[in-house]
DNA sequence: ATTCCGCATTGACGAGGGTCAAGCTTCACC
DNA sequence: GGTGAAGCTTGACCCTCGTCAATGCGGAAT
């Protein structure tokens, strides 16, 4: 009765009153039970204004957050002012997780719009997990979904050309987008262009012009942060090969 | 007592008989009857030759693998050919976290000399982490230094300079090295100067160039695949600011 | 021992993208 | 609504690193 219930509530979401982590972050099948006491362990979630720190890097770790609303990205820096976007984040998705292995964060987590998320005490959820088999199973695909995430970005980073880099870049968060029913061809860049090009490895200039031309191509159109994809295929076509590529 | 017994063992590392795992790999504290358990989990070693596949992008995930001796590279492919290397491995460290979120394997584990692997058949591992509290808890653990790992070498192919790069990656190996009981300064590159390139964004021949830079310079000296670190300090100079870098 | 092939080194050249600078737009904040 | 600062675009220039090529070296296999 149990495994086969848990098979069918595979598909399903977790229903949480205090939050929406239904949505992507924690699809798994849980029956009644489980689920309140999920749902007791999940804190009310907290909110954020544009710009604010959800966490600094070296500060002691205790939860997980998951993206209810809002755009985030993380980033680490190096002492000497460098600073390297490591993603951006949207509704379902976690952050968090390298707090684990030190029990401090190693990245800054920072709002890029009026945001809210769901705080997950780690502790808590941790011990629950060896309760709720599915859940334990759960977290470790998570966080091995982070490890691939991660490996792609390596991948854009070190073997593509700048192009490619912006081509894959739209088309993931498009993907992204358009996976939380949003539009995936008509979308409002939530970070400027110098944050994009941390995170993609060049310059903001290049960014800039990098868009400027496919505009020219026909391929996108360029309103600021309002972007349009006109020629997926095209852009499709220019990382052909490369991957799925960077993205959460 | 048993809390106790945790505390006083946290420091010190499992000994399984059929595996050096307790290397690095798994340093839980774990009371006897759980390190009996654990071993009955863990299977005989492997041994792979130069040049042998551990396992494929592609192929059904069943077992992490851990290091016992030898060295390894991990490393996506895109369709079009392009590769990147994600990671260089020695003993103690563990492969395959990331074919938990799809059930495949999503990258290429290499031997770059004969080798001896332990498997670790995860879904006997998971069920094992429920029992054993610490075991989980370090489970995580591994999984979020991955991901901090990955991150610091995005800042590095994201932000530095070929030469910091190298220099990073050289440090980087004499202190794994270090750690395990080899000399830090005088040591054997396992992999080839290409492998070295796609690690760290760059071609062979900038690799090549940057070696006989840092030899004329007299802070290493160069012999083919024979290196030794002569003035460290210079060499860390040059990544001031940069973080511990790469990893892995 | 010899041969061959893979790997490494080095040079010359060129391009992609970084740097610097100027001007413009937009938005946040008075 | 006005003002300033921040963000964006575009151009010109230059530098780092990639590309192409020639040569050398060493190790594996026979």
């Amino acid at each position: 009765m149990s495994e086969q219930n848990h098979t069918a509530l595979h598909t399903l979401k977790i229903s949480c009153s205090s939050c929406s982590l239904r949505e992507l972050c924690l699809p798994v099948g849980l029956n009644r039970e489980e689920m309140s006491q999920l749902d007791t362990v999940i804190r009310q979630s907290r909110r954020l204004k544009r710009g604010e720190y959800l966490f600094r890097s070296g500060e002691g770790f205790k939860s997980l957050y998951a993206v209810r609303t809002g755009f985030f990205k993380t980033c680490v820096a190096s002492q000497d002012g460098r600073e390297q976007v490591t993603g951006f984040l949207m509704s379902g998705e976690l952050m968090g997780l390298d707090g684990i292995s030190t029990n401090n964060h190693s990245c800054d987590a920072i709002a890029l719009e009026d945001s809210e998320v769901c705080e997950l005490p780690f502790g808590r959820m941790e011990s629950l997990s060896r309760d709720i088999p599915s859940l334990q199973h759960h977290f470790y695909r998570l966080m091995s979904r982070e490890i691939v995430r991660d490996q792609n970005v390596m991948l854009l980073l070190g073997n593509m050309k700048a192009e490619e880099r912006i081509a894959a870049f739209l088309l993931n968060l498009s993907q992204r987008l358009s996976t939380r029913g949003f539009a995936a061809n008509d979308f409002i860049l939530r970070m400027s262009r110098e944050e994009i090009g941390s995170f993609l490895g060049l310059k903001l200039e290049t960014v800039s012009r990098t868009l400027s031309k496919f505009q020219q191509q026909g391929w996108i159109t360029v309103d600021h942060k309002h972007i349009q994809l006109v020629k997926v295929e095209d852009l499709k076509n220019l990382i052909a090969g490369c991957i799925h590529a960077s993205g959460h």
